[in-house]
DNA sequence: CTTGACAGTGAACAAACGTTCACCTATAAT
DNA sequence: ATTATAGGTGAACGTTTGTTCACTGTCAAG
């Protein structure tokens, strides 16, 4: 009974320290801490510190600054929908992740286009959707490219034949296209993301 | 041509702070950028931590301490697909966005399922895919839900007749559910991702 | 040529930093 | 009852912090 009551007041104190960090982009020195959660000595909030190093909430740089532990990686993977829900306990030892890190590769070279027709419906890419480009990967067969064809833009798959090249649609509604002039590809499709509400 | 090089010589000042803050999860102090770029005084690392924050790549918050800007947010949207590529000039003026930011809203309450059923293909939703869920929203009619029905869990469209509750599929492989007991929800679907390669 | 702007050096300084130590209180276990 | 542990107070201390000041050199504009 107590021990519950003390777990929920440490991780009530995580997230404190987590809400800090979202809002301020940087983590807390010992005194801002020590304000926060009313303690008056540093020395309590270093032993606070070294509590939530042991949960893996932030870490002590070499000069002894926090740096965020799972607080910068905000969900966990929890298995699959039909599998269902682990326990508690199972699901704190899942890691966390944070999706900037999972989708994007190469920070420099990727941004997002949202996608307004509905030419790769079966590929399961919907008007709506976002999709995530990185202009530095080399288009392989198969991939998912966003290219320029006689002056206009569009999203398809790649396939070589040979020496050539055609952009196919994933909708019966749309033929295969055959560049006639040297295509222009701006960048591979690496993710989609959709989000409701 | 030198105001170019110059330019130069400030993006890639810019991606080197941007480095240690990805490396360490953290900003730099003004000392450690003065070693990592080779300057030797505080007032000229001050006068170029300046012209980041005019770049709006940081911020000082009110104690000096650096924060990021547009480098904790590593994404821009740039359009739509159709609609082609803007500038490189006008493409510095769109906002850089975080997808942590973007598809979580209630981090305590949200976590990742992987899809392995193909029920919700017709809603663009894939085996392989990824949902994001959040447990703390409330379900509407029309929402799709994580929930679990005669001791299994799935996916599937809530619709409310009344005072009763369906599960539909987006797929006419399956059928409507209609729940002998009451339903259990374990979250509202918010998001779908999908990661190529 | 002169002047101003820009980018940088070097030093001083007050404030803030985390670490360490001595100590206290409450609680649980023996 | 005694002892050990956990959680906290308060102060001292060496190090690091960003700010401020005085200054230098280079380059571009008039």
């Amino acid at each position: 009974m107590k021990n519950e009551i003390q777990r929920d007041r440490l991780k009530s104190r995580a997230e404190a320290v987590s809400g800090f960090y979202q809002k301020t982009g940087r983590m807390p020195s010992f005194s801002e801490i020590g304000e926060m959660l009313g303690l008056r000595s540093k020395n309590a909030v270093s032993k606070l510190v070294s509590r939530l190093e042991g949960m893996n909430v932030l870490e002590k740089d070499k000069t002894g600054r926090l740096i965020p532990g799972s607080i910068a990686y905000p969900v966990r993977i929890l298995g699959t929908v039909e599998a269902g829900f682990p326990s508690p306990a199972e699901e704190e030892l899942a890691d966390n992740i944070s999706l900037d890190d999972l989708l994007i590769q190469n920070r420099q070279a990727t941004f997002l286009l949202k996608v307004s027709g509905d030419s790769m419906l079966d590929a399961g890419i919907m008007p709506g959707d976002m999709v995530i480009v990185d202009r530095s990967q080399t288009p392989k067969s198969g991939d998912i490219v966003i290219a320029e064809v006689d002056g206009a833009w569009t999203m398809k798959y790649l396939r070589r034949r040979g020496e050539s090249v055609i952009l196919i649609p994933a909708n019966p509604k749309y033929k295969p296209i055959r560049p006639k002039n040297e295509l222009k590809v701006a960048g591979v499709v690496t993710a989609v993301v959709r989000k409701y509400g």
